[in-house]
DNA sequence: TTTAAAATACATTCATGTATGTATGTTGTC
DNA sequence: GACAACATACATACATGAATGTATTTTAAA
């Protein structure tokens, strides 16, 4: 939580204080998200949390959806083409480098605690019916390009023959994306009773269980 | 949706009659929800698409929660148990018949409209957050079983030698709960351009290649 | 001086819950 | 079996609060 700095209150900011407090709203919805639901968060709750009023926050944003769009595309898209980008180098061995990466993602969960927070609203606090459709909607071209990115892959693997050829790379795409949401899913729920760093190697072990 | 009998308004019901119209609430609930979400349905629109009025809402619930709860306890925590029922008749090849089933249930999916209605309701359409809550907690001792019969399943499955004995069931267990949620969420998403039908059978040919 | 970055004040909407009305079903009593 | 007494199953009306959006004001930066 960014906390601005102790002016006497009703003082004109910098544009880079200015900037400050938008962060400061955006991290303070964060948390008011996650901890009341999207729906039930009130911009009041989110305006004190970022010691401002609500005056503040609508001279940032038009209203809660605004908000959580905003927070939306500087989240939760980039962490979609993350994923992209972490696929593009292949090593000598894809199917390999490929499960060490999903291994790695899923521990990123337990160690990132920021991380963990934001998935766990995009994912968790949050239904996506009305205002809030539009974010879906924006992050079907980043999806589709990691689904392709990810057949891609698969594609290679097998021409590089450590990968089965009678396995549809399509499938095995939709099979891994279904698998890794799940996994994220049934942990951000039980992030307190379950190790991820323990079960996420024996996962994959068996979810990549003699595919070559 | 249930259609009241046509009395003249405000005429006292029968006790079947009172029985009917709770049930109409509760499937004008299913429908207003899942269009809506939970968070912004509201118990005039339900009352509405009910035929009746609020009055008769609060007579039988307390609550928007109330209902909800209604809801999660006559159709999601059943579905749970079904799970379990369906796992319990082992046939010969216990491994095939528990892909046999994975798919058949998953397949149920597409051909059940009001099951994909009421499931997307419980995984797409709300956020467990708040006075929700106590339905997730509700489900806990159902969702342990569920898993507890899984790894029986595979125990059994090893004992019979259709399954390598090198696969841990717990793990194995734990895995095919995330595919599962990971692949209802997928196409419930999805519904319109995916077919489950198709994809199924090939999805978990790959989730059990080579188990034995 | 003008204008950006807020705070403050105000009006409005909207859903909720509750209180009340009312017509009818139900039940015990004779 | 009739009838009073009561309970039930709602509809209607109302009070309230809470959140929202906007209009106005304040202060200092540009």
């Amino acid at each position: 939580m960014l906390s601005i700095s102790p002016k006497s209150q009703n003082m004109r900011r910098t544009k880079e204080e200015a900037e400050q407090t938008r962060n400061a709203i955006l991290e303070a919805a964060v948390d008011v998200f996650t901890e009341k639901g999207v729906a039930r968060a009130t911009l009041e709750q989110i305006a004190k949390a970022a010691n401002v009023t609500r005056g503040a926050v609508y001279w940032h944003f038009k209203n809660k959806t605004d908000i959580f769009v905003a927070l939306h595309d500087e989240l939760h898209r980039p962490f979609i083409q993350d994923l992209v980008d972490g696929l593009e180098n292949t090593g000598d061995d894809p199917l390999q480098s490929l499960k060490s990466y999903c291994i790695e993602l899923v521990t990123r969960l337990e160690d990132d605690l920021y991380l963990r927070r934001v998935l766990s609203l995009f994912l968790l606090k949050c239904d996506y019916t009305g205002s809030l459709q539009v974010c879906q909607e924006r992050t079907i071209d980043a999806r589709r390009e990691k689904s392709e990115v990810l057949s891609k892959f698969f594609e290679k693997a097998q021409s590089k023959g450590t990968l089965s050829a009678d396995l549809d790379p399509k499938t095995l795409t939709l099979a891994l994306n279904c698998f890794m949401r799940g996994i994220a899913m049934e942990y951000l729920e039980n992030a307190d009773t379950m190790s991820i760093r323990e079960e996420a190697p024996k996962l994959f072990s068996v979810f990549f269980r003699k595919w070559n």
